[in-house]
DNA sequence: GTCTTGTGTGTACAAGTGTGCACCACATAA
DNA sequence: TTATGTGGTGCACACTTGTACACACAAGAC
């Protein structure tokens, strides 16, 4: 047999994505219990206790695997960032595709965002204000909207991010539509976001 | 003893208190059982069925329930609009204040748009997109924004829904919060109000 | 080699779960 | 007055749940 960690880790793993794919089904991560997700990963019931202390931790664990997700989208989109003009069309374009591709971690933080326990809420808060800050000193880097001071800078983020979270919600529920139906939630949703940045280029501080 | 029927709206109203208690304390509704929640309503288990087929179904009633308070709330800041020039400053407020009063819908509708079961979340998204019909008529109404055609005006409406819904979330874990911190929060919502219906009245049709 | 340490097993038990069934009591209809 | 329909009760059943405990057995330390 392999190293006794990478076995350790292994069961780990298989604990974790047995949750992922009771989400995936349409349950809710809190009508899960401990024998349904050990059961699922092969394993009996007692040896959950070897990995988590209960289910909140393996959450909050949830919740970090995420945060890599969705820093490895980040970079993505800077990357293949092409067209300036088009910037927003473009990443919300790879934003779909992304949730797409990677829909179970969507379903989970947008579930647990509004439904999970007090800790794994203020989790999954404090990495979209990570990704707000990004945002932030994106559109500082480039030199953008020079007439908003920080605070409404701030606000700005949060707002878009705000905006691509209730998205995303929808577009879950759409990934077996047409692709019809996935087109026009695109241009909606690029739609709205360019309301918000033209409204952002014309504020004045008044 | 009075009326019999009103004697089963009673345990049904308790029952369906005793539902939204169990959200109260923060715990998820599909975390509740029948068991649960007839206790709670000082009842036996089996009287549950007498009432609702399952738990889906109280919480789709709890959902037209909802309906009603949402109905109210906009009635409300309908008559209660003084000051034209602060339209988005005195909704904000009176959102807010709103939903303080009716805490424990707004979290029930919270949870259940992305954690309940497709029945529910369908429920819920129909009631808020008759929301947003209402604002798009109320907006035509006013002849405000004559720069947008329906599809745009269909888009800024949900755009307008989705910030307040996503704000939501975020007010509900403020209640117990410093003053100054929900202070703070409408200024923010107000200021995000404002940048979108900024970027609405520049919108050109290109 | 032996010893320790730690991951996974099996058993066990009390508590909670959905739900079928027979029953009771009382408001209403006759 | 009696009959009926119905909301609520109590019991029963098989099942799931969390978790304690003793144990097995292989990887790594020595």
């Amino acid at each position: 047999m392999n190293n006794r960690q990478e076995r350790k880790l292994l069961t780990r793993q298989a604990l974790m994505n047995s949750a992922l794919q009771w989400v995936e089904e349409g349950q809710h991560f809190s009508s899960l219990s401990i024998r349904e997700v050990a059961k699922r990963a092969g394993v009996v019931p007692t040896a959950f206790y070897r990995h988590f202390k209960d289910l909140d931790d393996l959450a909050l664990n949830l919740v970090d695997e995420l945060s890599l997700v969705l820093r490895q989208l980040m970079r993505e989109v800077r990357q293949n960032r092409v067209s300036p003009s088009h910037i927003i069309r473009d990443s919300v374009a790879q934003y779909c595709e992304y949730v797409a591709r990677q829909k179970v971690f969507f379903q989970f933080m947008s579930q647990s965002m509004t439904g999970g326990s007090n800790t794994i809420r203020q989790a999954i808060r404090s990495e979209l204000q990570y990704f707000a800050k990004e945002l932030v000193s994106d559109l500082q880097r480039m030199s953008l909207l020079p007439n908003l001071d920080p605070v409404m800078m701030d606000h700005l983020a949060d707002l878009t991010i705000s905006t691509v979270a209730y998205s995303t919600i929808q577009l879950l529920d759409l990934s077996d539509a047409s692709s019809q139906a996935r087109n026009d939630f695109e241009m909606k949703l690029t739609r709205q976001l360019q309301i918000i940045y033209i409204g952002a280029a014309a504020w004045k501080k008044a």
